[in-house]
DNA sequence: CAGAGATGATAGATTGATCTATCAAAAATA
DNA sequence: TATTTTTGATAGATCAATCTATCATCTCTG
């Protein structure tokens, strides 16, 4: 009687929070009480679960680092070619960014200096196979590692953004994106 | 006491309306009455100028697709060689971003069907200046021209972004997105 | 089946923002 | 100077959202 219980009160945060990213994707000004309905319970439950709307936020985007960082993790174990690297991020992200890409925008989320400082710790590893990839000249190297991942989340969103839209199924936005990332950073690649 | 002071009430909107850029691009969440604060003038002269936030918020949209229409109009009469029309773009828009970007996350201006569609007819003349340049072998041709511009919108962003952090100067921000681009969607160029 | 804990509906307190109304003071204009 | 217009301050109406409190009902578990 508080012993097991813990999982499943944890199993019932996460439905909230995914019936929550279902509906913010739809409508990202949604509000509580639309999320409770999502969600098949009631605004009084709801709050059972969660603190605040800034709370439910952050847990969403917290949830979304984790993604990213078993993303970024998984890639970095397959030791594949090194100029496979960044084309395998793109193809294990693409499926991801209904999760991730409608958090981007929020403004409690990307204001907040925790989730900014855990996206620096992620993040730090992908700059520094950038900065490698860019020393063995698999990369060019007149723009710092930054701006290369930089660039590359942002046309990683706005394949998500087109992907939601319908205009773009998820394996050609995977060709798309990585065809336009290589070339705008590869070295001595000819057009695909 | 009816007859020329028509302008001057225009310059007055106008410069509500600057004030109210400055005031955005800081914080995007301003509320009315900090707006006023910032062109100072009172919470209720404001609203004898601008009916609503959203009517204010559409005020800044038009206003800065006026600025668009102008700059892509300017660059399509230059006659510049072929190759030469996405750069003079680049260069053109940069320099205009902090009238612009912050509109871009601002939900009440890109869910105006209004506004979707006069950027639509203005962006239209870009999409086929592109398409004429694919034909020409300028650009690649295995992906649309809205893919192409789209990309270009997206990496324009983000340097517009890291200037107003501070992270970037307006010229190294130009050549930065400008080699990024025709990199990304140039045929058979070498790094620059 | 009995009791403990969880739930949903509801009511309402609180807050923050938008927008209106009013009026005396200031500015422009004749 | 007299008059008309514009302005700022203030007060307050309205509204939507967040969050709290309560209680009858439901659901487990023993």
């Amino acid at each position: 009687m508080e012993k097991e219980q813990m999982p499943a009160k944890q199993a019932k945060l996460n439905a909230i929070l995914d019936a929550a990213t279902s509906l913010l994707v739809e409508k990202p000004t949604a509000s509580l009480n639309e999320i409770a309905a999502r969600a098949g319970i009631g605004i009084a439950t709801l709050h059972r679960y969660v603190e605040s709307r800034e709370q439910l936020m952050l847990h969403l985007g917290f949830r979304a680092m984790d993604v990213l960082r078993e993303a970024f993790e998984s890639v970095e174990k397959e030791a594949y070619a090194a100029e496979r690297y960044i084309p395998r991020l793109i193809e294990t992200l693409i499926p991801l960014g209904d999760r991730i890409y409608f958090l981007a925008r929020d403004a409690t989320v990307d204001n907040n200096p925790d989730m900014e400082h855990t996206y620096r710790d992620i993040r730090q590893p992908v700059l520094e196979k950038i900065e490698l990839l860019q020393q063995q000249r698999i990369l060019r190297q007149d723009c710092d590692a930054e701006w290369v991942w930089s660039v590359t989340e942002s046309v990683l969103f706005l394949a998500w953004e087109r992907m939601a839209g319908g205009h773009l199924t998820a394996s050609s936005a995977a060709a798309l994106v990585e065809s336009t990332v290589r070339r705008g950073f590869g070295v001595g690649e000819r057009q695909s």
